[in-house]
DNA sequence: TTTAATTTTAAAATCATTGTAATTTACATT
DNA sequence: AATGTAAATTACAATGATTTTAAAATTAAA
């Protein structure tokens, strides 16, 4: 579903329709990119120069309390946004900080997830952590 | 392996070994819960009153490079701390934030991704994204 | 034991995110 | 089409987790 497909949906459950929230969706659901909200920001403002990032982090928090966003967090970075869960998952070097995509189909575990849990599942991330390839050589970590 | 191995160890690599850090990795391998580094904070004070949050921090992330620990973040809180992951993972409610444990054998994958990507992988984290029973009975976010 | 380098401490700084108050907007109802 | 009102936006202040700094203390190694 396209962005003003999900925000009249979310319009019968009381979330207004602003101009700002459908540029934002917009962006999220056309990025390949995990953006973080300061880049969101940046993006908006080229339509809307008046924009805040208050605003950009009213409608993430919208967004995501509605199951259409999931917020990727790492301990010492922002967190990325990801409008459209891709087929990958990432590795994460615990000594450069370096986030690396690994293409590989989705596990298919959500629906087990469900019917044991009660949830209604939306997705699932998954992270490995590791020492990357040049940490390992440079600095002799293994 | 104990805190003193481990610690040990790690001074080949130039790592010092001092008290603080002994206290800190050693709760962090008897614990079973994920502790913030405010709670590891906290009980290191009983043994060492005079030890700062600094060192909290500087210690975790040391063991975080040494690929001893996983930082586990999510967007709204601290950042926890395992120091022994456990056959279990997480799910997170979009709508209310709460994060419950999802007993389950871990899944066979890291040499999977060891072989194809070149990091040494040290452990995986995988977290289930969705509304809780509650949020649907309550909010009828469906 | 001496020395140099690292760690600790305590306090200040940083930065992502959230809260606030005033203004504006969306939209249901006239 | 005009109006009322609740919600969203804006600009800015506040929060809080984490990092940095500088000086003092401690550690490892010669």
């Amino acid at each position: 579903m396209d962005a003003i497909g999900i925000l009249k949906q979310l319009k019968d459950k009381g979330v207004r329709f602003t101009p700002q929230r459908q540029a934002i969706l917009e962006f999220l659901l056309e990025t390949e990119s995990h953006p973080t909200a300061d880049e969101i920001y940046h993006h908006v403002k080229a339509k809307f120069p008046g924009v805040s990032l208050g605003t950009i982090y009213n409608t993430l928090n919208m967004l995501k309390e509605h199951g259409h966003l999931l917020e990727l967090s790492y301990g010492d970075m922002s967190s990325r946004f990801d409008g459209n869960p891709k087929n990958h998952y990432h590795i994460v070097c615990s000594h450069c900080g370096r986030v690396v995509d690994y293409h590989r189909p989705l596990i298919d575990i959500d629906q087990e997830v469900m019917d044991n849990s009660g949830f209604k599942i939306l997705g699932h991330r998954m992270e490995f952590y590791g020492i990357c390839p040049e940490c390992r050589k440079g600095e002799r970590l293994n």
